[in-house]
DNA sequence: GCCGTTTTCGGCCCGACTGTTTTCAGTCG
C-alpha cells in the first residue's frame, strides 16, 4: 500500500538504529556499544511523539539510552535521512554481512568467519557453499552446523513473519492441552509475548511445573503439530509447529514456578531492569527465583514460589502482565500506584459488530442471543453504508426493516437491548456515506475510513478529524486502519485525533479484531491519560467473533485504560447518556 | 555508548543448549 512522500519517521530511524548495533558488532566493537545503539532503537519505538519535533525542541536527551553519539545519529537522521556513524559502518563492514545475520544460529562471530573464509555476503551463496560441504572445512563447523545452516534458510525462505494474536494463541492452546492430557500435570502455562498479549507474536513461551524434565521433552518434542525440532533438552526445548511458529517449552521445579513465570513472561526490558533492582540490593534474580548475593549468605533463597513473592520481595506491586514492557510500570509498582485496569468482566456490551444484513455471517437475531449469553446488557448492530459496494451496504428501506426487526426481538430479549447503529465510511472528500437524516435514526455512528489510503497525512487527519466533528458521529473506529503483518497504518496525525476526540466528546475505538488491534497501544496510553473516552469492540462479523472483545480489552489494559474511560463498560443508560450531544 | 542510593569510571541480566569441544564460545531468548 503506497504511503506519503518519504518521511524519516520514528521507526524509520529505530530500523537504523538498530542496523548499527548489528553492524557494530560484526566489525567487533564494543558490543555493549551494539547493545547501547538497540536499546535507544527500542526507546523509540515506544515513542509518542515524533522525534523530529523532539529533535527542534533540543529534547532528544530526555529519551532513555540517547546519549550525544545517538542523539548525532538521530540529528542527522532527521535532517538528512542519512547517518555519518551508520555510513562509516557500512563502509568498514563488507556488504552482505547483515544478511547473513538473519539466519538462525548465524551470529556475528560465525557471519564474520565464513566471509573471512568464502567471501560470502548472501544467503544464496551460503546455501551453496553448505551444499557443496565447503563450510565444513571450515574451523568450528562440521556437518552438522552445516546442516542445520540448511535448514534455517529453508525456514527462513517459509517463514511469513509474526503471527497475529489469534493464531498463535490457538496453536499455543492446542499444545497446552496435548501436554496436560499426556503430562496429567495441572500447571502448564503460557507465558512469553502471548501472555503479554502483544498484538503480534513471534514465539510461544510454555513454562511447566514439574521435577521431571526429560519424559515431558520427550513427549513436547513428539506432540502431532510438531515439524520440527530446533532443540531438546532436560528443562528446555523448542520446536516448530505448523505455520512455522516456534514453541518453548521451559520445565522447572514446582517450587521455582513463580520465578519462571515472571522470568519467561518477560518482556526482556522489564525483566532487565528487575534484575537491575534485584542487583542493586544485593540480590540475583533468575528463572529458579530471588537469591541473596554475598560470601556468608551465598544461594539464600528469598522468593521463589509465585510471582506476587518476587515481586513483593522487592518491595512492589504484582504487575499485570500486559503492562511489562518497562514503560514505567515498575516504578508505578514500587510506589503503589499502578492503575486499575479495565477488565473484560466490565463490559456490558459491544458496540461494533456486523450481521448477514451486510457483510457478517450470522442473522441479526443469532447475534444477539449469543450476546446476551455472553452477559451482555447490549449489542450495537452496525452494519455498513453503501459506499462501500463490496459490503452490500444498507439503503434507507432496508434501515427501516432492520430498525423494526430490532425492536421486534427487544421484545422478546428484554431487559438486553439490540441498539441499532451503522458504520458509515469516510469518503474520501470527507463527506459520511450518508445524509444526516439518514444518521439521525441511528442511536450509535461508528464512522471510518475504508478508502483512498495513499492521501497525504494532512487531507487524511483533516478528513478524520472533520468527521468526527459532525454532530452525528459517536466513534471512530479502527483509527490508523493498520492491518497487521499486511498493511501498514495510513499517514494521520493522531496527536490531532486525540485533540478532536476530547474536544468533541466523540469516542475512539480500540478495535479488538485480531488483524487490526486498533488504536495501538502507546497511542491508547496517551488518550486516555489525555482524558479522551475509548470503546473498545469486536468488529464480529459472525457470533464467534464477539470474543475478539478480549483481545480489545487486552490490548486496551497495554495501554493503561482503567473503567473509567472505556465507554462499554457503563451500563446502557449510562452508556447512552455519555454519547456526543446530538442537535 | 550510556549511566549513577556501587556515581564520572567500570560495569552493563542471566542461564540453557548446541556443536565442537576436553573446558568453551556462540547463539538465543
Amino acid at each position: 500500500m503506497p504511503r506519503e512522500a518519504l518521511t524519516f519517521d520514528n521507526d524509520a530511524i529505530a530500523k537504523v538504529l538498530d542496523e548499527i548495533g548489528d553492524l557494530i558488532e560484526l566489525k567487533g566493537e564494543n558490543v555493549f556499544r551494539a547493545v547501547t545503539y538497540r536499546a535507544a532503537a527500542r526507546a523509540i519505538r515506544d515513542l509518542r511523539e515524533p522525534l523530529s519535533k523532539l529533535v527542534e525542541e533540543k529534547r532528544l536527551k530526555e529519551i532513555p539510552k540517547v546519549g550525544p553519539s545517538v542523539a548525532e545519529a538521530i540529528e542527522q537522521l532527521v535532517a538528512t535521512g542519512v547517518s555519518k556513524r551508520h555510513a562509516d559502518l557500512q563502509a568498514a563492514v563488507p556488504p552482505g554481512l547483515l544478511t547473513l545475520l538473519r539466519v538462525p544460529g548465524v551470529g556475528p562471530a560465525t557471519a564474520r568467519m565464513i566471509y573471512d573464509h568464502l567471501r560470502i555476503t548472501t544467503i544464496e551463496e551460503l546455501e551453496e557453499a553448505a551444499r557443496d560441504h565447503r563450510l565444513q572445512q571450515l574451523p568450528k563447523i562440521q556437518a552438522k552446523t552445516e546442516e542445520n545452516i540448511l535448514k534455517s534458510i529453508a525456514a527462513l525462505r517459509q517463514r511469513t513473519g509474526r503471527s497475529l494474536l489469534h493464531e498463535a494463541r490457538a496453536s499455543a492452546s492446542e499444545m497446552v492441552a496435548y501436554l496436560k492430557e499426556r503430562t496429567g500435570l495441572e500447571r502448564i502455562v503460557v507465558a512469553g509475548s502471548l501472555r503479554r498479549y502483544r498484538e503480534t507474536i513471534g514465539d510461544v513461551d510454555i513454562v511447566v511445573a514439574s521435577d521431571a524434565g526429560p519424559p515431558i521433552m520427550a513427549m513436547f518434542v513428539a506432540a502431532p503439530t510438531v515439524e520440527r525440532v530446533l532443540a531438546q533438552g532436560d528443562t528446555k526445548s523448542s520446536v516448530v509447529v505448523d505455520r512455522g511458529l516456534q514453541v518453548d517449552l521451559r520445565v522447572v521445579p514446582p517450587e521455582s514456578f513463580g520465578a519462571a513465570l515472571l522470568y519467561f513472561t518477560g518482556s526482556k526490558e522489564h525483566n532487565v531492569r528487575l534484575r537491575g533492582i534485584a542487583l542493586r540490593r544485593k540480590l540475583l534474580l533468575n528463572e529458579y527465583g530471588l537469591y541473596r548475593v554475598g560470601a556468608e549468605a551465598r544461594g539464600q533463597e528469598i522468593a521463589s514460589a509465585t510471582e506476587e513473592d518476587v515481586y513483593a520481595a522487592l518491595e512492589m506491586d504484582w504487575i499485570p502482565p500486559e503492562l511489562r514492557e518497562d514503560r514505567g510500570e515498575i516504578d508505578a509498582a514500587r510506589e503503589h500506584r499502578l492503575p486499575t485496569l479495565v477488565d473484560v468482566a466490565d463490559v456490558k456490551g459491544d458496540l461494533h459488530t456486523h450481521t448477514s444484513w451486510t457483510d457478517g455471517r450470522d442473522p441479526l437475531a443469532d447475534m444477539a442471543r449469543r450476546a446476551k449469553a455472553k452477559g451482555y446488557a447490549y449489542l450495537a448492530v452496525t452494519d455498513h453504508s453503501p459506499g462501500l459496494g463490496m459490503t452490500n451496504g444498507l439503503s434507507a428501506e432496508r434501515i427501516a426493516a432492520r430498525i423494526a426487526e430490532a425492536a421486534k426481538l427487544n421484545a422478546e430479549l428484554a431487559p438486553f437491548r439490540i441498539i441499532v447503529g451503522t458504520e458509515v465510511d469516510i469518503r474520501a472528500n470527507g463527506k459520511l456515506d450518508y445524509p444526516d437524516e439518514i444518521l439521525a435514526r441511528f442511536d450509535v455512528v461508528s464512522a471510518s475510513v475504508h478508502s483512498s489510503f495513499a492521501q497525504s497525512r494532512e487531507q487524511m487527519t483533516a478528513r478524520i478529524t472533520g468527521a468526527m466533528r459532525h454532530p452525528f458521529v459517536t466513534a471512530l473506529s479502527h483509527p490508523t486502519g493498520r492491518l497487521l503483518e499486511k498493511r501498514e497504518p495510513y499517514a494521520v496525525d493522531l496527536d490531532a485525533v486525540i485533540a478532536a476526540a476530547i474536544e468533541t466528546g466523540t469516542w475512539i475505538e480500540v478495535n479488538g479484531g485480531p488483524e487490526r488491534l486498533d488504536l495501538p497501544d502507546t497511542w491508547i496510553r496517551k488518550a486516555v491519560d489525555r482524558g479522551a473516552t475509548v470503546v473498545v469492540d469486536s468488529d464480529a462479523h459472525a457470533m464467534e467473533e464477539l470474543k475478539w472483545m478480549e483481545l480489545g480489552i487486552a490490548t486496551a489494559r497495554r495501554g493503561w485504560a482503567t473503567a473509567a474511560s472505556v465507554a462499554n463498560t457503563r451500563p446502557l443508560d449510562a452508556m447512552l447518556a455519555s454519547r456526543k450531544r446530538r442537535p
